[in-house]
DNA sequence: TATTATACTGTATATATATTCAGTATTTTT
DNA sequence: AAAAATACTGAATATATATACAGTATAATA
């Protein structure tokens, strides 16, 4: 996809406005009322033009045949994957993780979020997340005291409170009394935070 | 909105499906291609019909000017409101309880559902259920013990597990050490099971 | 029983629409 | 410095398309 120029995206937008407001896609002379241009070519021209950097495709002949290609710019839908709280520590969104996906709006959890993760124990119970809950996950370093992250350490994934202590020193806090606080030095333990939860799912 | 005849509805389908495939609506001659018909006049006489009574809507003169006018039909996107859990027992979905709506498929819970339900109170905490999460809610009389349930006593209006002792008592039970059983009578309480939790949201 | 709605074929046509050709001018890329 | 892309106007035209008119037949409704 070639980069678009900043008239031919008015017109990928007068389209997609007018697509909205219809329900079916506009005509030359339309997108020349729209954009205040005199002659129908003016439009062909850009849309030929987005024809060939891939925004849209022209079905010849046909009357309004225009179709917009990317989904994304379409609809504000996506496709979630829903990985597995695994403990060997692969790379989180591999392939081989991915359970199913699950599609939701990207604004669904009002932040962005990258993926759901599936949990596994009763870790967070007191925080009210359960085994096989579904946490929406923000791969973000924006992560502050009293965050919900999903941490790696060395080998192992788990879901816990952040607390930073001090420079050198990092408090994951369980949410049940039944478990222990893990206290890493940043020094000596090898600490990947993966991301925070901005948000939670459960299937009954 | 009239009933549909079985043909009107080929032809709705018809139109659904070439704009699945296109992206931009049918012309009468399409129409005729997909359907066998041997006249356009077949298709414009279907369209009209569907017009009159109120499933799509023709742009006169244009081209192709056909557009759908059932959301649902268009799409699964729903807006569900989110309902405050509120002691007064007024209906559960009047207007005044709305507090706001998400948007998301029907199937989104697997289960179709009705509302959102906002929770107050930590009586279910051990359940993963804590304040201010969202429970879908579908409104049912399939019940069975186990499944969580909205229920109205009186006036009050709780989620808790649904237990049938017998065929006069009711027990709701809490999810917290720190709550007690209700007992109902049903003889005596005025019961009302508004449905049941199918799925969980939070956004933290 | 008369009328309206449904469900078609078949023909015709005004016009809506895509699309080409001929220009002009500016900017970007090679 | 030449070529290609961008960004238009303006006119012309083949054809794609909506839509009306003339029929036929059956089912549903008043």
């Amino acid at each position: 996809m070639k980069e678009i120029t900043s008239k031919q995206q008015r017109v990928l937008d007068c389209i997609q406005i007018y697509l909205n407001k219809t329900g079916f896609p506009p005509t030359r002379a339309d997108i020349c009322r729209e954009l205040g241009f005199k002659s129908p070519n003016s439009a062909e021209t850009h849309l030929r033009a987005l024809e060939k950097k891939g925004f849209i495709t022209i079905e010849s002949g046909a009357s309004r045949g225009i179709s917009i290609n990317s989904q994304e710019y379409l609809t504000n839908k996506n496709e979630y994957p829903v990985i597995g709280l695994v403990a060997a520590g692969s790379p989180t969104l591999a392939e081989e993780n991915i359970e199913r996906t699950i599609e939701c709006s990207k604004s669904f959890f009002d932040s962005n979020f990258d993926y759901f993760l599936k949990v596994k124990g009763l870790s967070m119970k007191d925080a009210g997340i359960i085994e096989d809950d579904l946490i929406a996950v923000q791969r973000t370093s924006d992560i502050k005291n009293g965050d919900i992250v999903i941490a790696r350490l060395d080998d192992e994934v788990t879901v816990k409170f952040f607390n930073r202590k001090s420079q050198q020193i990092v408090e994951l806090k369980p949410a049940n009394a039944d478990f222990k606080d893990i206290i890493v030095d940043l020094e000596k333990d090898n600490l990947h935070i993966e991301g925070k939860s901005i948000g939670l799912l459960r299937k009954n």
